[in-house]
DNA sequence: ACCTGAACACCGTTCAAGT
DNA sequence: ACCTGAACACCGTTCAAGT
């Protein structure tokens, strides 16, 4: 990991690994069958650091779990994109999802419901993360080139149109906020539609 | 591309793009700086294929865009992960964004959110299919691992509880056109918020 | 069970040289 | 401008051998 963190993924090599550890590279082979499984490692160690907060309302063990995953994105920047790419299936990160489900049930959304609303939020908020730990949302790049003059911008008028609310002032933990506060109303209104819908309903 | 299609993204050396080529490793540098540079390049040709629509309703011009975001992502599973690592700055991109500024105008959205939402909305999809392409959503791994009996079953109650629903019947197409209508309609409460605040304060 | 050492089949990139 | 050939400093992993 601190290989990782410091040289990115490309200076986690299994002889760069082996010489940090004063061994062999070949003496990994002994705890890891190969490469993978140690990334593998990484990822869940990651998922640890997230974790379910003990919180009481369902709105604020959302918006915990959304910034943790977040502040190990920042802490981790070459490694949390590798969340995106591997399956589900490990126990930290049954963890997570458990306690994301718990959150969604005590909102009252439909059983039904529960794991797709788990996958859009997870998949948005580790979405966002990867998005700026990797650089996709770069402060200031897109204004800069829609300021670009020439044939270009005449191609963009609304880049031009929309050029101050473009980077939204570089504060990413705003705009996170504010779609994480989205994505809760989204959910309230789930919940919403599932609470009528059941009163009116014979069945369903 | 090809070569990233066939063998996934390991496949994509110099080496072998340039035997591909019947030149030699060293040729391919009159072309390109270096490897990231061929990289981009590919990333750019993804963006090529999933393109402004030319559709009437802004409903429909989301849901298009949407939809072949996540068939490129099918198309060329081991590339689009390079999405979300890198800066929306190159052209293809940009008319990609422009064409999501658009739909969200016409939706009603104010002004100082339409980026934010052009993100949000662009995250999720990206980070969908780049999952789906990634094997984050394995059909039947969460189930699987839900269904283990021991002692992880016991920490994992909802799991057990949402078998039925987790792993959406392995139809993520119907999952994603659902997730999609959940963020249109987030969309719409946006401009429909946006309609009333605007007829309620004096400025803002 | 855990580790070493040598080897194999690869990498991206530099450098000097050719046309 | 475009391409070659040799070299450098790396990779992950196999295999045989040691304790």
């Amino acid at each position: 990991m601190t290989l990782a963190d410091e040289g990115g993924l490309a200076a986690v090599s299994m002889r760069a690994v082996a010489s940090r550890l004063g061994v062999t590279p070949m003496a990994l082979y002994s705890y890891v069958p190969d490469k993978e499984a140690l990334l593998d490692g990484l990822v869940e160690r990651l998922l640890d650091e997230i974790r379910a907060p003990a919180s009481r309302a369902w709105e604020d063990r959302i918006r915990a779990m959304a910034s943790r995953a977040r502040a190990v994105a920042r802490r981790h920047p070459a490694v949390f994109p590798l969340l995106l790419a591997r399956p589900v299936v490990t126990p930290a990160s049954l963890l997570v999802v458990e306690a994301i489900f718990a959150a969604l049930r005590d909102a009252g959304v439909a059983d039904r419901d529960i794991p797709r609303v788990e996958r859009l939020l997870s998949t948005f908020v580790l979405g966002f993360a990867a998005s700026e730990a990797g650089g996709r949302l770069g402060p200031g790049s897109v204004p800069t080139a829609a300021r670009r003059s020439g044939s270009e911008a005449a191609e963009l008028p609304l880049h031009h149109t929309l050029a101050e609310f473009l980077d939204a002032g570089g504060n990413w933990d705003a705009e996170f906020d504010e779609d994480v506060e989205d994505l809760i109303h989204l959910i309230a209104a789930l919940s919403e539609h599932e609470r009528v819908g059941r009163a009116n309903l014979p069945r369903r």
